[in-house]
RNA sequence: GCGGUCGUGGCGAAGUGGUUAACGCACCGGAUUGUGGCUCCGGCAUACGUGGGUUCAAUCCCCACCGGUCGCCCCA
């Protein structure tokens, strides 16, 4: 075989394409009840848009983009996330000017890492994810963990897992971190290498090291907690309660550090715990972004969001055997034996159901009519209609329900009010 | 980037250092010349991932590469 898709990337046949549009179509269904609004950006952005955007120390930027050069000499990147490239729209087309805040969007979209690939991670994948502009206030934290929580309900995931963390604002930061580079400098050596580098960029990473979990020094690391200041103790008591409130479980992990610069305050992750579903877990992870609007040249908006895989997610429905359902039948197929009249006659009829909302096929592989009706039984269809010299002369068809065998001679001008009347139940 | 494992028709799956590479499913045709699902019979197919090497001879042995898959790191 010499033409593949490229590593990383898999095509969505019709079958599971179906599968696809059922899960898209009822988390569209729980956008709306949110009032959350569709957005849509490019694929590509100015890579520096999440060297900016995404931070410069993380794994994403620094080794899994795809950047290439345009034929202008532009440094363009597929995006690796979502977050990004909204905040990059919400700035460039002013949404900070719009009356409804806060701003609050969903998209879905592809999304490029150059990884290798693995049950659950492709080089090219899809996300559904969502961003709230514009407002501070805890009980949106809350509301769009409660969003992604619903999502999965309503497809009917129990298997669930969400764990939270505050990260604080700066302040807390810079005292947690100094802290933390203070508590770990002495045994620096002791450290795996990812970890050393770790210590001077981003100290709160050394956390969540699954080489170094049982370095004694973890244990008794400084926890961000400890180091939240009283603004964000409280906001992060306020998230806990509203969630609360609307009967989220939850656990607090305080080890729980999310990969991206980005992120403050509130951090969450939703894991699968279905058995069976794999060395990956997470199934969504988001959390909140003050500061990042500011950082691509807009005023002060805070903003909170996630991503959620949406390979993921389908991986876990099947992990907890919940079937999708999706009609596969059809309505009608037109079986046409006889001569070439009696084709252009199955042509004419064919184009004339479908354009009075029949859905309804043929065949057009020459195939005798024992074949055809084969076709028809595999394609599930409710009727066949049978049209030969006889019917054409006649000027009727042969109607049959296949469940029954049932069959009916029908004049050809009282078909579409007959079918209407079967399959639209009259309407 | 690192490691394990795998790579035979559309799919699944045997097999061998040497003249036509099993079989099953699917598909097409016939039995049943205008009627599906069952049965029987027949037919069908650009198949040994790619490139080297060993050999008189390689799908099989060796090496490299590519790809799938699972895991590590990290994440969705």
């Amino acid at each position: 075989m010499s033409m593949k898709a490229p590593r990383g990337t898999v095509d969505i046949l019709p079958k599971d394409a179906a599968k696809w549009q059922y899960a898209e179509n009822k988390i569209k269904d729980v956008c709306g009840r949110f009032h959350f609004k569709e957005i849509r950006t490019p694929l590509f952005e100015h890579t520096e848009v999440f060297q900016r955007g995404v931070g410069d120390s993380t794994d994403i930027v620094q080794k899994e983009m795809y950047t290439f050069e345009d034929r202008g000499g532009r440094s363009l990147t597929l995006r690796p996330e979502g977050t990004a490239s909204v905040s990059r729209a919400f700035v460039e087309n002013k949404l900070f000017g719009d009356p409804n805040q806060p701003v609050k969007l969903y998209y879905f979209a592809q999304m490029f890492r150059y990884e290798r690939p693995q049950k659950g991670r492709m080089r090219q994948l899809n996300q559904f994810g969502v961003e709230v502009l514009g407002s501070a206030d805890p009980a949106v934290d809350a509301e769009v963990i409660d969003l992604a929580m619903t999502v999965y309900k309503e497809l009917g995931l129990t298997s669930l897992k969400l764990v939270i963390n505050s990260l604080g604002d700066k302040e807390s930061r810079d005292n947690h971190r100094q802290a933390l580079v203070n508590h770990f400098e002495p045994y620096k050596e002791e450290l795996c290498s990812d970890c050393q580098k770790r210590l001077s960029q981003n100290p709160l990473r050394v956390l969540d090291c699954k080489k170094d979990r049982d370095h004694p020094t973890m244990k008794t690391a400084p926890s961000i907690l400890d180091y939240l200041n009283e603004a964000s103790k409280t906001y992060f008591e306020q998230v806990q309660e509203y969630l609360t409130i609307m009967n989220i479980d939850f656990v607090v992990d305080p080890n729980l550090v999310r990969g991206l610069d980005y992120y403050n305050h509130t951090a969450f992750e939703i894991m699968s715990e279905a058995e069976g579903f794999g060395a990956i877990t997470t199934l969504a992870g988001g959390g909140r972004y003050n500061g990042l609007i500011e950082d691509l040249g807009g005023p002060e908006t805070p903003g909170i969001g996630f991503g959620m895989g949406f390979e993921r997610l389908l991986m876990a429905l099947e992990a907890e055997n919940i079937e999708i359902p999706i009609d596969e039948s059809l309505d009608c197929f037109v079986v046409a034996t006889g001569s070439g009249e009696v084709e252009k006659e199955a042509t004419r009829l064919v184009h004339e159901l479908r354009t009075n909302g029949i859905q309804v096929d043929k065949d057009y592989q020459g195939r005798k009519m024992k074949a055809q009706f084969k076709a028809a039984d595999r394609f599930q269809s409710k009727y066949v209609l049978v049209l030969g010299d006889e019917e054409l002369e006649k000027k009727t068809i042969n109607l049959k329900e296949m469940e029954t065998g049932q069959q009916l001679e029908v004049p050809v001008e009282n078909l579409i009010e007959e079918l209407r009347k079967r399959l639209l139940g009259g309407k």
